[in-house]
DNA sequence: CAGTTATTTCGACAAATATCGAAATGAACT
DNA sequence: AGTTCATTTCGATATTTGTCGAAATAACTG
């Protein structure tokens, strides 16, 4: 059974950070951030971190939901690129800011 | 079967991550981060959480393998304080620094 | 339309994680 | 030493995640 989840914010940050806590999915992730802008195919991906097709789509649906990466079809090929940038920075925001805001824990009353 | 890992510090980041990627953690993390340096004994924290001992004592020793809290005895509780400003920081970094690095992905022959 | 290449979906299964309650441990107090 | 309170360990179970290969889908090429 699951919980009702407290704050949409605390769910999506830790989907988030969920999303690069896999050696894999990071591994993957430094790839595409050190491939730059152009990106990668999944193919070329696969080559490169020795994942198989179907893992290797399985992780990037995770990135990808988490907003780290993006993807687009070029021809045949789908082209992945990280936007890791702005999204870590955010992460990190949301933990040094959002968690130090002054709401009191104990009255989560569902404010949304 | 677990593949071997190909960085050290892949494998740290991606454990500092997963440590993150709960929202139960991190909802822990909050309470911590937002007691300040004063910290909350592991029962406070199973006041404000709703979340049993036996599971917290399991949350709060992945959160403190990650270097996200510390803990101390004081008398018959345990204090546990965030040390997450700066842990995160650094996993910003990480991501921001280390994967932007001008190494090659298929040369992994472990630089540091 | 048939053939080729790239990616995804679909089961299936192994491994890791989350969760709980009960019993065990550790620390303080009497 | 015995009692009480705080936390941990243990054993059990449910859920989630990771992984694979084979078959299905999608997009180009002729």
């Amino acid at each position: 059974m699951k919980i009702e989840s407290q704050t949409p914010t605390l769910t999506l940050a830790a989907a988030s950070f969920a999303a690069l806590g896999s050696e894999q999915r990071l591994s993957v992730l430094r790839c595409l951030v050190r491939a730059g802008p152009d990106g990668l195919s999944i193919g070329d991906l696969g080559d490169r971190t020795g994942v198989t097709g179907s893992t290797l789509t399985h992780h990037l649906k995770i990135l990808s939901t988490a907003g780290l990466i993006q993807q687009q079809r070029a021809g045949r090929s789908i082209i992945c690129a990280a936007v890791a940038y702005a999204e870590v920075e955010a992460l990190a925001n949301f933990l040094l800011t959002e968690c130090c805001a002054d709401a009191d824990p104990n009255t989560e009353h569902d404010h949304g």
